[in-house]
DNA sequence: TGATGATAATATGTATACTGAATATATTTG
DNA sequence: CAAATATATTCAGTATACATATTATCATCA
């Protein structure tokens, strides 16, 4: 019989808690932003998008931290709903560069005073210096490990 | 012009981290797990089913904090590579009992030291001190928006 | 300039994850 | 006991995510 498998709880693994949590964020944010239909992985994109207009998908998918293959797809349902337009770029005929749609910039307005309910609820059970040490504490994490993440290469 | 989108900026959000968190969770894990051909969600799953012989496809669900639709998929996934038995429970027939086969226990016993590796290497950057935290403050939120979570819920 | 290699997107395949509907079986109730 | 209700699982549909392959285009250099 195995021998390890009995003292072990998955449930105390850092990467269960890190799933559980980003189970539990997205479900918040689909509560919030439900009425809208973005989902949180194309509101961060429609956002940088707005913020940077004409930005090509490499550089989308960097800022968002995805695969470049993932954001081809997202891209193709937010220019599905009219939110953002591609455009072969004028220097470079492989680049597309996206731009919001004016129906876009207002559904950013829209979702982002939900989207910060969503983010205040999913802290709600901390206090304020422990939701400060939370997120000092994933960011130490996030940029540690940056050279795992999928995003492609900086320049 | 909106007027909220250029001040906000989505990297810092809780839930955006979460993301990102959950991200460099699973590619560690599949770093270190490449080998045996697990994912993070089947570790979980066969973990459970290896601790508790017989359970239903129910309770695991929420023993690893799914959806019961998503769950069937990854059993299916184990079941075909030969980790796990289903079989019809005796009591009532809606229900599958789920036990592990020899080379599901053999393989759960060679995943755990490289699961171990991959969450210490997550954790590395921290301090001991933070790390201890950091689960602290995970839980606090998991537990506090359980209700949010998908799982079914307990009988 | 024409072959070579690099690069941006796209396409394909697998695996989560969820919603909501459908199916099979149990349980309850009139 | 039959009808209504409840439950466990499955199925269909949508949306991440990643690996890998393909395509279109660009850049370089012999």
């Amino acid at each position: 019989m195995p021998s390890t498998s009995n003292n072990l709880d998955f449930q105390t693994q850092p990467g269960h808690a890190a799933r559980r949590l980003h189970q539990l964020a997205v479900a918040l944010f689909m509560q919030e932003v439900a009425e809208l239909g973005l989902t949180p992985v194309q509101y961060s994109s429609l956002h940088s998008i707005c913020n940077q207009p004409g930005l090509d998908q490499k550089s989308l998918a960097r800022a968002v931290a995805f695969d470049t293959s993932t954001i081809g797809g997202v891209v193709d349902r937010l220019e599905a709903r009219g939110l953002v337009k591609r455009s072969v770029s004028p220097h470079d005929r492989r680049v597309r560069l996206l731009t919001p749609t004016d129906q876009g910039l207002t559904i950013l307005d829209a979702v982002i005073p939900r989207m910060l309910k969503a983010q205040e609820r999913l802290l709600k059970p901390l206090t304020a210096q422990q939701a400060q040490q939370l997120m000092q504490l994933l960011h130490i994490l996030i940029e540690a490990n940056e050279p795992l993440s999928h995003m492609p290469a900086q320049d």
